[in-house]
DNA sequence: GTATTAAGTTAGTATTAACTAACAAATTAG
DNA sequence: CTAATTTGTTAGTTAATACTAACTTAATAC
């Protein structure tokens, strides 16, 4: 099994790599407040390990082990958060550092327990999903920014039709996966939609453009 | 605050020293599966941090402070032993391995918690008693059912030590808590002991029996 | 009351996971 | 494109907690 230490390296990947798939060792530093030096000695105990492909210099990616193993903490981190509200009557606000230590308790048979007394919830009361006991999420399906509302935030989730023009054009507005976006208004006679993302408050996208982003609401 | 290395230690001092009020290294070692020598150290160590008291080849004796902390973890071991069982419908043998890993859990609140909602234990199904939050336990009224004498008419209150087997052979006694027991007689030369309950008319429990039985007189 | 055995200590070593200082590679700016 | 900045690595150190080997003190046996 793997040391507590291990755990929060897995989770910390994990979460950061969300967005970009990756991870620099520089955010990694930060996020754990763990100097870099010691990052690098333990992404390459983690890569012996089979759970991060590294190479010095390039940025870290979770392998398919290292992943389940990630979501399988998250799982219990979760499901913890979700017990001590629902039948314990915790607030939301206090239940993180509870979760963030209970998540390390080697028990597959108390989290089994608390998913069974919370009927095998799929997502907890933020929409946030919880992985299952095999490491397995359920992304809500993925929709075209076209079909979303004013008002509604998402996530870029992926692109249609990846021509190099079209990516160029999305690098030039600074878009990429990940990005959070927020939809300000749509024009009902040619479907563009205006949105702000970033430090950019106001970004018109056609609706051609719109038809070729899928992203996530969250 | 204390590392959970330093909460074992503390833990098998006061288990051990329940009855002696002291503790050999030697004892120490073997409970915890580390070698003396480590265990030395490690007494050094906690002696500096006032916990115990450490003379060279001495005894080892819990302060006030240690058997403070000390019964703070039982405290938490025992509430969450019982949360398990009483709340989430886990078997008593099944609730041991858990509890030992969450009552190194730091959160006063998880812990309030759990006994608010199992209405401030003083005593868990056993009869052991559970600390209260200053760490002091309500044993006083309890003796050892060997230091009773013929004619006592009691009631059982606690089991000390309490294995499978030990427990399987109350059973099969029909002796459990709360059970009205008459002495009837005492042999001297080997502690034995003749009593009467229920329709038990006349039982004879050792001296190794009675030592772990702790009643109320009445 | 010495000899043997058991218990306890000292010294030196290993591992895990952190750190700092110094250097190297990659990225960014002018 | 070179210089400056940022990012990443190497090397060496530290603290906590374990170990073994060797030695000392205490307890027990005859």
């Amino acid at each position: 099994m793997h040391s507590l230490v291990e755990e929060n390296y897995l989770k910390a990947l994990f979460a950061l790599s969300k967005d970009k798939g990756s991870v620099s060792v520089n955010d990694l530093s930060k996020h754990l407040n763990i100097k870099m030096p010691t990052v690098t000695n333990m992404m390459k105990k983690m890569a012996f390990k089979k759970l991060v492909h590294y190479k010095s210099y390039k940025p870290l990616i979770l392998t398919k082990k290292g992943k389940k193993e990630a979501a399988l903490i998250i799982r219990k981190h979760r499901l913890t958060e979700m017990y001590l509200v629902e039948k314990m009557g915790f607030g939301w606000e206090e239940v993180h550092n509870i979760a963030e230590q209970i998540e390390h308790i080697k028990s597959p048979k108390l989290f089994a327990k608390m998913a069974e007394l919370l009927d095998y919830p799929k997502f907890d009361p933020h929409g946030t999903p919880i992985p299952d006991i095999n490491g397995e999420m359920e992304w809500k399906a993925f929709v075209k920014l076209s079909e979303c509302k004013p008002g509604d935030k998402v996530r870029m989730a992926a692109v249609i039709n990846t021509t190099d023009e079209f990516l160029k054009f999305l690098n030039r507005r600074e878009i990429n996966l990940g990005l959070k976006i927020k939809i300000k208004s749509m024009e009902p006679f040619d479907n563009t939609m205006v949105v702000k993302y970033k430090n950019h408050l106001e970004e018109t996208l056609s609706q051609m453009v719109c038809e070729r982003l899928l992203v996530e609401k969250f």
